[in-house]
DNA sequence: TTGTAAGCGTTATCAA
DNA sequence: TTGATAACGCTTACAA
């Protein structure tokens, strides 16, 4: 059916080793230039298409790259994703993508089969802040992760300024007037978790306040999770405004407030992180930090397809983007 | 690096090929009970894993499934695209997903590359009720579609029922009282548009109305263009209900309406259409026909693998799930 | 500049 | 039940 080197030499008359010369842009200078001519002519006739499991066999890479998110249904990450495949397939690699639902055992299942695939290299966006597995596997391939990292610096990654972020919204509040604010913050075991509960702290310090409340972590990044811990933290002790780790958290922490009949941002203000998509149509519209979640994932694509062009290993690199402020209805002045 | 089958043979002392037929549950019949399991555990000790670019090329199958959407950051798909990866990977096969934009050239890109990569089926949500493409790709390989469809019948496909779908929205607002009910309509290429615009105009003519407006149909499934679309809409006459034919298109209409000086659902009920995610939390929560999108996904990838083992060209098959209404703030009795 | 030939890791066929 | 062999389609020394 497709047709191979073979019949575009047996077309051209010549043998299929200058075809595939010629062909390769690599070598095709290798090749008269009016050689080339003939067989691009004739490949295009028979439209003849290479077959990358053949060549992908010959020199051990298949040109794919392994995806690696905790759930594609998490709106944080189709943004990330669509940033990472629309810069690796213009790049001629094409991504695996799969889910570890958080999920350590799944992560090894499926981390096993992209490189039973044979992925040339691996985008990770699953990272724990203690995390064996990936240490691992960096030996192994070229690894790059993105928005959360390693207690470890040893693998490059792409994130985005969390203490910046945070700082964003803790100024907003106080610039509101508010000085009881607490932080509802993500799971510890997460890089994102705990960095954006100690630039909390920080935030606060610099705004020469005390934090109304030691960090709340939350067991998971789900509405529900905050939900709970979020009525635990009111209940706590007067609290005016509430920076959530994230917008789901953001959401629960509002949820938990009517529960306790407070009303946003009347009688209280609540600050997430990201800006998923429809933040700024739910009840309030939410004030937010948006990360540029799109640009990560192209910076991570980008990172990743250096590693697998250069011959030497480089320096491992961290790349920083800037989140910026969206304020919204969920804040207020104190009253 | 990795381990092949030659080096499992060298280690048990037997011949490759039989260390293959052992391996492989298809053939492992052919061989002694005792050297399977020899070859096993060496395999596990090795931990030999088949390198997917030899089988393939030498079997000539990928086991890998291009999956094309328009746009995964369209909250519809992420769960479809779920349901789809897990069914898929559970039974051994890759799944490749690309985005099309709703764009046809780049629809042709794509496709191409999942071609050039030598798929072994694929799944296809970006069906237009004419699409020349489609026809000719399924000659050549199994195709299912999904969500939407073409106007020919002779590709498998799996859908939700439409016509129940939009008689549950239309039936639920003459329930409350409604009788000026207007569609706000999809695009007409697209099946989805012109069934629930059909499915409209059938249920409202089942309720002895006439329906309130010719159904306004939408360039884009988006929530800007819906907007203008319903403002046009609004101001050409009375209407207390809408039905419109997705979520997109719902939230369109409320800020439309709002604009309008329109309160939803005081003044005018709107009804959306599939319940993407955070459609509870929107203000006002919107009432919608929930369509099963992680179960059409599921079952369309088993559909796909269906037709990927038999030998025999089976009858064209055509799966229908059934949607349900879920009723939140978007519709009031008619005052 | 082109041809030759070997080999990547499998599997299918044939023979033993 | 197992072994030998060839072939899938491509790339790359090496030779010419």
């Amino acid at each position: 059916m497709a047709a191979t080197l073979k019949d575009v030499a047996r077309v051209v008359g010549i043998h299929p080793a200058t075809v595939s010369r010629a062909l390769n842009p690599r070598t095709s200078h290798l090749v008269s230039p009016e050689t080339v001519a003939k067989v691009r002519k004739a490949a295009e006739a028979l439209d003849y298409v290479p077959n990358p499991m053949a060549s992908g066999l010959r020199t051990a890479r298949s040109h794919t790259v392994g995806v690696v998110i905790p759930d594609l249904t998490n709106p944080l990450f189709p943004s990330m994703v669509r940033g990472i495949q629309d810069t690796l397939t213009r790049a001629g690699y094409t991504p695996l993508l799969v889910n570890t639902d958080n999920h350590p055992d799944t992560e090894a299942t499926v981390v096993g089969s992209l490189r039973a695939r044979r992925v040339d290299g691996l985008i990770v966006a699953t990272a724990r802040r203690e995390h064996p597995l990936l240490a691992e596997l960096g030996d192994a391939l070229p690894v790059v992760l993105v928005n959360r990292v390693t207690e470890s610096t040893a693998l490059p990654s792409v994130t985005t300024d969390e203490q910046h972020g945070i700082r964003l919204a803790v100024d907003h509040l106080v610039g509101l007037g508010h000085s009881e604010i607490a932080h509802l913050a993500g799971p510890t075991w997460s890089s994102t978790g705990h960095e954006r509960a100690q630039a909390f702290q920080r935030a606060i310090r610099g705004q020469g306040l005390t934090p109304a409340k030691k960090p709340f972590p939350v067991t998971a990044w789900s509405v529900e999770a905050a939900r709970e811990a979020a009525l635990k933290m009111l209940r706590a002790g007067s609290v005016t405004a509430v920076v959530a780790a994230n917008d789901q958290l953001a959401l629960g922490t509002i949820e938990a407030a009517r529960h306790a009949g407070l009303r946003c941002p009347r009688d209280i203000s609540v600050i997430g992180y990201n800006d998923m998509p429809f933040m700024n149509l739910v009840d309030p519209p939410l004030t937010t930090v948006r990360v540029p979640v799109s640009d990560i994932g192209a910076e991570a694509a980008r990172l990743l397809l250096s590693l697998l062009r250069d011959e030497a290993p480089s320096p491992v690199k961290h790349v920083r983007l800037t989140p910026e402020l969206i304020v919204r209805g969920s804040t207020a002045p104190l009253r």
